[in-house]
RNA sequence: GCGCGCGUAGCUCAGUUGGUUAGAGCGUCUGGUUUACACCCAGAAGGUCCCUGGUUCGAAUCCAGGCGCGCGCACCA
């Protein structure tokens, strides 16, 4: 009878994740498991985990990345790899000052009214408060990260990092200062780098205007003040005569002086041919500038303001309000052609804030991609790495969008004007005695001094550094650099890097940039990209739409280890995923059911039965085909774990356990147990389970009288002495067999209580059969069950064959002939369809000779096998009429 | 415009280099209380793997074209 162990006290019949998961995590944490434990003779495996922005709270793409990333960690560190995974934070200049500044602009400030130093106090508030905030949220999510080691960009030490870099950068000529077009936005007052941009598509009007000869088609007349130059194509015939002439043209504020240019930028096919530009104000205009060396207008300004170029009448106006008013005044001059109302184009705008982005030229500062130093550009070194294999991004078609962006890229516009961040270690003598004063100073440490002229009137620039400046040396600022730290040695390259596609150019491609120059090595081998999460319909969740799911609340609701579950399972590396709440209580219903099959297990045994040996010589078919299976997947889970393959290995673990162990070993084993075999199961998936729902294995674990904690015992090894793969076929005809027992029960609504006979002819299985008799009848609810070697076909009963086991059931009152001959005869076509296709490919010469040996054995064989089903189908037919 | 991805059961999606008669979860239907679990158990229905053609002994998988959807980059005269 069943044995009530002490240890069900502890078990109620539904898991309750709450109140357990907060207890197991602070275990783990205290016992400093997630503290590497170094182990020269074991290669180390190193994350350093993506930094969230400081700047609120953690969403569903967070909450994906620390569960994949939790995966790999824990997977290594039950192998024995000493393994490190460094949290930290991010402080995402733009994206944290806008945040405060839409907080001080609540209470009426802003934060020029604050002044630089009290509004960098009142951020550094605001990010300690979200830290804490984003602490929490990981150690619920039961990320297993060396808090020890956690990191902020703007600690002493990673800024002294950032210093370094520059410095490096700024000796070897890699950054320079320069008047350039770059991105501006209005709003927030800053530079934004080229991928910084978002597009938004918009309808507007066109316009198109009579500008001397030619009509000149623009959608921002706005920024046309001092258009002087005329492009047209060389090849262009209508426009042959006009090639390098001047002429005075009526324009906005009277006549101005209009040169004809040809280049073949210029696109024939489009509007009338002739383009007048605007070096200014966008970037294609102002490398033509260059080229030919035309002056260079502001027309407008830092706060999206027309400026004196504009003239009295409209100097100061905003840029929509010029925009009217010129047309006004165009149209009174007759000078308009007509104009498109329809127009649809690409509005590029701040990412961060919306705000319609505006080029225009502006003193910054830039990293150069392209100029060689120690044989190589920037750009090649970060293309160099990726082609010769040196790093793998996966999925791999990301690949050529790397490529692409690589090969694509300008230089990059470091310098940002806002106060939060980095500030930019430059400083300008404000002395100016001497002419050299006038260089910038570029040091380490903040200077006493000019050096030129030893005055000591040094202004720091006021600017600050892209925030992807800092986080790209995140593998490596992290552990120490620019110092030769142990961690550096051990932990970098880091093993893997993952993120979320989105940011493969804003980070992954500037780390691997600055990597490979600043350490001339990678900063990862692999790049794992997961997707998006979406909502139901595949919309991007969002504040606006309210389709958004915070993960804490989900947890609250279903636990860490179901909402883990449900960001991993059933999606793929660079595939968007969709979540709903359906979803995740589908796994917390695993979850459960791991809770009860365990509960089952403890029912049953002793404690100490969780550490009695396997008893080799007492083992029935069952435990064999049972430890095979584990054998099984034990070796799949490893090898796909290691190639990153989480969901396949997810879903196949929870196939086995429901499918397989609950379903099929544990029934059984209620008619014949060994209990070191059913432990042995149970705590072999505990195991392979940990990475993905570490809480309920550990406190399982823990109920079985595990004294050392899961999350730091041994990952499963393949036992050589399990593998049994006669009793595996065995057993998969035993469950045939019960299960068409099963199927006819049901079809022919007997309910379980209603006892019935059957008899089965082994055909060389009635060994095996018989020893397996007492749990095909519990299992199949037969109450006499007789077994034979052969036999006469039955008459009166219901036949069915399960490979060559006849199966016969006793009911005859019950048999609807004329039914029966209808699904007999379906069968039997099917069969023989079957049969004609593999009838084909057997007989073919060319699938012979091509096909791999393991492909033709298992044709051949199941040639065979439908070959006898079709004789006993036949056979059965005829026996019922 | 250039590049990329997706289209598999009612829904959401897996499907490793081509190889059993294509899978899962949810939903639907029929039954059910058995040494854990109704967040459960047993069983069933449900598919032109978007279409057309090709390569191959063999195609959901590879190639070409088409249809539908999405994304990235560029352009934005």
């Amino acid at each position: 009878m069943c044995q009530i162990g002490k240890i069900l006290v502890d078990m109620e019949k539904i898991y309750k994740a709450k109140q357990f998961e907060g207890k197991i995590y602070q275990k783990w944490e205290s016992s400093g498991g997630f503290i590497p434990k170094f182990d020269s003779k074991k290669k180390s495996f190193s994350i350093a985990l993506p930094p969230p922005n400081a700047t609120g709270q953690l969403h569903l793409g967070h909450a994906t990345m620390l569960a994949i990333e939790d995966i790999m960690v824990r997977y290594h560190r039950m192998k024995g790899d000493p393994t490190l995974w460094v949290p930290g934070t991010d402080h995402a200049a733009i994206a944290t000052q806008n945040r405060v500044e839409k907080l001080i602009g609540e209470e009426g400030q802003t934060r020029h009214t604050l002044g630089r130093v009290k509004f960098i106090k009142r951020v550094r508030k605001y990010v300690a408060d979200s830290q804490g905030t984003i602490r929490n949220q990981m150690r619920k999510m039961g990320a297993s990260v060396d808090w020890t080691r956690e990191r902020y960009t703007m600690d002493d030490q990673l800024s002294t990092a950032v210093r370094y870099a520059f410095f490096r950068f700024y000796q070897d000529g890699l950054i320079y200062r320069g008047h350039r077009i770059v991105n501006w936005c209005t709003r927030c007052q800053s530079t934004l780098a080229d991928d910084e941009l978002e597009y938004r598509e918009e309808k507007t009007k066109f316009y198109y205007l009579k500008y001397g000869p030619v009509v000149i088609g623009t959608a921002r007349p706005e920024t046309k003040f001092l258009d002087k130059i005329i492009i047209v194509h060389p090849k262009d015939r209508r426009y042959k005569k006009w090639h390098g002439k001047k002429m005075m043209v009526p324009w906005i504020n009277g006549e101005i002086e209009a040169t004809f240019i040809s280049d073949e930028v210029a696109d024939m096919q489009m509007g009338s041919g002739a383009m007048t530009i605007t070096p200014a104000h966008s970037f294609v205009d102002f490398e033509l500038a260059q080229k030919y060396g035309f002056e260079i207008h502001q027309i407008i300004n830092e706060s999206g303001e027309i400026t004196e170029a504009g003239g009295s009448d409209f100097k100061g106006l905003l840029v929509k309000e010029a925009r009217e008013k010129i047309i006004q005044e165009l149209t009174r001059k007759g000078l308009v052609d007509h104009i498109d109302e329809n127009y649809i184009h690409n509005l590029s705008v701040c990412y961060r804030c919306g705000t319609p982005v505006e080029p225009l030229v502006s003193e910054q500062w830039f990293i150069n991609v392209n100029k060689k130093v120690r044989g190589k550009s920037l750009k090649q070194r970060s293309i160099e790495v990726v082609k010769n294999g040196e790093i793998k991004i996966l999925p791999d078609l990301f690949n050529k969008t790397y490529f692409h962006w690589m090969e694509n890229l300008r230089d990059w516009c470091i310098s940002r004007q806002i106060w939060w961040g980095h500030q930019i270690p430059v400083w300008y003598c404000v002395t100016k005695k001497k002419r050299m004063c006038a260089k910038p100073i570029v040091a380490l440490e903040t200077p006493k001094h000019c050096p030129y002229c030893l005055g000591n009137k040094l202004q720091q620039d006021p600017d600050t550094l892209d925030t992807w400046f800092s986080s790209g040396l995140w593998t490596f600022s992290t552990l120490g650099w620019p110092q030769r730290t142990k961690d550096l040695a051990n932990f970098h390259p880091t093993s893997v890097l993952e993120t979320g596609y989105d940011i493969l150019f804003f980070w992954v491609a500037r780390m691997i940039l600055l990597t490979t120059y600043l350490l001339d090595e990678i900063p990862f081998k692999t790049v794992y990209l997961h997707g998006l999460v979406r909502d139901k319909q595949g919309l991007k969740m969002s504040k606006s739409l309210g389709n958004g799911i915070d993960p804490l609340d989900m947890i609250d609701k279903y636990g860490t280890d179901a909402v883990r579950l449900s960001l991993v399972l059933g999606s793929s590396p660079g595939n968007d995923m969709r979540l709903y709440e359906e979803k995740i209580a589908g796994y917390r219903n695993f979850v459960n059911k791991i809770w009860n099959g365990a509960r089952f297990v403890l029912l049953n045994l002793d404690k100490d039965d969780f550490r009695k040996k396997i008893d080799y010589k007492s083992l029935a078919k069952i435990d064999q085909w049972i430890l095979h299976r584990t054998n099984e997947v034990v070796k799949q889970a490893s090898k796909g774990i290691e190639e990153y393959r989480f969901s396949e290995v997810g879903l196949m673990i929870y196939d086995f356990f429901w499918s397989e162990y609950c379903d099929w070993y544990v029934e059984m084993s209620k008619i014949t147990q060994n209990k070191a075999v059913l432990a042995y199961v149970l705590k072999t998936v505990l195991a392979l389970l940990h990475p993905f729902i570490p809480f309920i294995s550990e406190k399982i674990w823990e109920l079985i009288g595990e004294k050392e904690l899961l999350m730091v015992s041994n990952w499963p090894s393949v036992n050589p002495k399990n593998n049994f793969p006669f009793s595996k076929r065995e057993i998969k005809q035993i469950i045939e067999v019960v299960s068409v027992i099963r199927q006819s029960r049901a079809e022919y609504h007997l309910s379980p209580a209603e006892k019935i006979k059957v008899t089965l002819y082994g055909h060389g299985l009635a060994s095996t059969l018989n020893l397996n008799l007492a749990i095909i009848k519990q299992l199949a609810r037969v109450d006499e069950l007789v077994i034979k070697e052969k036999g006469e076909k039955l008459k009166g009963c219901l036949g069915q064959f399960v490979g060559n086991i006849e199966v016969y059931l006793h009911i005859a009152d019950l048999i609807d002939i004329s039914k029966e001959c209808e699904r007999l005869q379906k069968e039997l076509e099917n069969v023989s369809q079957y049969l004609d296709r593999l009838k084909k490919k057997v007989t073919n010469k060319q699938y012979l000779r091509n096909a791999p040996k393991l492909i033709i054995e298992q044709d051949k064989h199941n040639f065979d096998e439908s070959l006898s089903r079709q004789k006993n189908l036949v056979a059965q037919l005829k026996n019922l009429m």
